[in-house]
DNA sequence: TTTGGCACTCTTGGTTTCTGAATGCTATTT
DNA sequence: AAATAGCATTCAGAAACCAAGAGTGCCAAA
């Protein structure tokens, strides 16, 4: 267990390097805790023996260790009121209520990787569970068409397809609304089964270029559920960190940023804010994830942002709080 | 004008150097035009007053000026074959009919530039003057619908609206049927006059929640025009190039990527394909950018890469030729 | 327990030195 | 007249070196 001053010690050492990106130095502090520099030094040797501090080389200042982050994480850092300016930003979304809620939540974290200059990711808004609420074709051309597919939550999906055989715009239209009536209300997830089984059989039946068309609308819609869309915002702004000064480092993170299988390994499970730091962040040693589940009326997902490890901790878990209790306020 | 050996040591001094990226020496030259050093020096200095080549460094070797990519651009490079393995990749999408042109566009670019390295660009496939084959809409919730709008080429656009007070299912019905009857036929460009003019009196009449439903589906289909799309692929990939070595550099390049505007100026105007070269690109002096403006069934657009000045640009012009080319021959 | 003092370490930036890869030029050969 | 051999010269890049400054660790005194 620390000390109080060892606490106070590790906040100043921790905020300090989190703003300079610079080792913090035992006279640098002395001057706030008004005690002399080498009082400083040995607890900061403490704190080094406790792993709560490193050093770049031996005579250099102290900058915190992974540990050190999470124990300010976990122990010291309080929680934050946003700022005026940070909540009047995004409340320009919230209070706008002309958006529908996926749009208000990547609009939001938008405007979040604008303020804090870290990577904002979106994932999920995962509508396999969606309810199909109708579908249309419209023919563009001797042997193509457009199927799209409305979902109950106003999710839209569309294909262009091929027909194998020139097919009537009346037969287009009948086997429409044969699907229309069998379908409706289906989760997207069961769509191809719906079509192969319930479907097929009727239009089989009544619909004279029944293979060709069934073909194409089974190709359209066969496909929905795996659609995980990732939306990454800010991507290069983390850039400009410090530490990513090293040409290799840009290059490295950048490609890692382009893996977005990588990225969805970010979705959250558990309730709750979760912070990662360095390697636990799964990414990169020298960044940090901070991240939260949300629902609401059936769709979920995963609000991240991705900073450096220097993160301003405390006021990234602000702003993905607000915006995670936001969307719960939010009328749809 | 250029003697004939002139000419064949700017094509090596250009063709190595896009290779190597390194200056070239008169002793590397020599040994592939099997003549002395010396005799090369001296026709390098020649070139150099022509302005056609350029130093480093006063002992350095020698690296092709602005003006040296230009002529070789315009006076020795021959048009290129397409590789078998290239053409093989871009046949996949050409030959599989099943999708949509501006898809077939996207994705071969996208190709390209894996192939390359180089960033890809597509611009356009402004819709502006599709017409409208159907419009539909689903109520989500008590106040909100999602309205969808597709073009007689099989584009699909949708948006969430508020509308301001309750409206049945069948008032929204009832509205979309109005819409249909109207509007069916015309550009894009022109729904938001003909909703007003058109649409408007007749809601007005016969629609109990008319001024809720006109404001929503006006909100919905007034800003279509514009979304002039740009689509870039591949825009980390020029960064590995070592002119990008330097971290200045590569943020300054990163940078302008995020600025839309300066992406969409890459617009072509000119039939042809054309090469910009450094500075001429007006996007940065290492870069060079090769552009094609394309055309078919009314559908217009751009196709661009961004590369390295040291770009293969017999090997990128074939590329966007044979694109170019393919678009014109799809059967839709 | 705190602090002043001092020796020690290591980074950072600047200067120097060295080597090798080029060139330009001149004198010579073809 | 054109090509080449030879040689002095230039310069980048790597390695070595140096000096200054910012830190630390530790000991002995307060």
């Amino acid at each position: 267990m620390l000390t109080a001053r060892q606490n106070e010690l590790l906040k100043l050492i921790v905020e300090d390097y989190i703003k300079t990106a610079r080792p913090v130095s035992s006279k640098a502090i002395c001057e706030i805790m008004n005690c002399s520099s080498a009082t400083i030094r040995n607890e900061m040797a403490a704190l080094e023996d406790y792993g709560l501090l490193e050093k770049t080389h031996t005579s250099s200042g102290r900058i915190p260790s992974d540990y050190g982050y999470r124990y300010y994480v976990d122990n010291i850092m309080k929680p934050k009121e946003l700022t005026g300016e940070d909540m009047l930003k995004l409340q320009t979304i919230f209070k706008n209520n002309s958006l529908v809620l996926s749009d208000a939540i990547i609009k939001s974290m938008e405007i979040v990787s604008e303020l804090t200059n870290y990577t904002a990711i979106v994932l999920g808004t995962s509508s396999a569970d969606n309810k199909v609420a109708k579908i249309e074709a419209i023919p563009t051309s001797e042997n193509h068409m457009t199927a799209i597919i409305i979902t109950d939550k106003g999710h839209v999906e569309n294909r262009n397809v091929v027909l194998e055989k020139h097919v009537s715009r009346d037969e287009v239209k009948q086997t429409v609304d044969i699907i229309n009536k069998l379908i409706v209300g289906i989760p997207l997830s069961e769509v191809s089964k719906a079509l192969e089984f319930e479907v097929k059989p009727v239009i089989d039946k009544y619909v004279k270029q029944h293979e060709a068309l069934y073909n194409a609308f089974y190709n359209a819609f066969s496909d929905f559920a795996p659609r995980a869309d990732v939306k990454m915002h800010g991507t290069t702004k983390l850039l400009n960190e410090p530490e990513f000064n090293d040409v290799t480092k840009m290059r490295e993170l950048l490609n890692k940023f382009e893996d977005k299988e990588l990225i969805k390994h970010i979705k959250a499970n558990e309730e709750g804010i979760n912070i990662y730091i360095g390697s636990e962040s799964e990414i990169d040693n020298d960044i940090s994830v901070i991240k939260t589940y949300y629902t609401k009326d059936g769709v979920e997902g995963t609000i991240a942002l991705i900073g450096p490890k220097r993160m301003e901790y405390d006021r990234a878990r602000a702003l993905l709080n607000y915006i995670k209790e936001n969307i719960g306020k939010m009328d749809r």
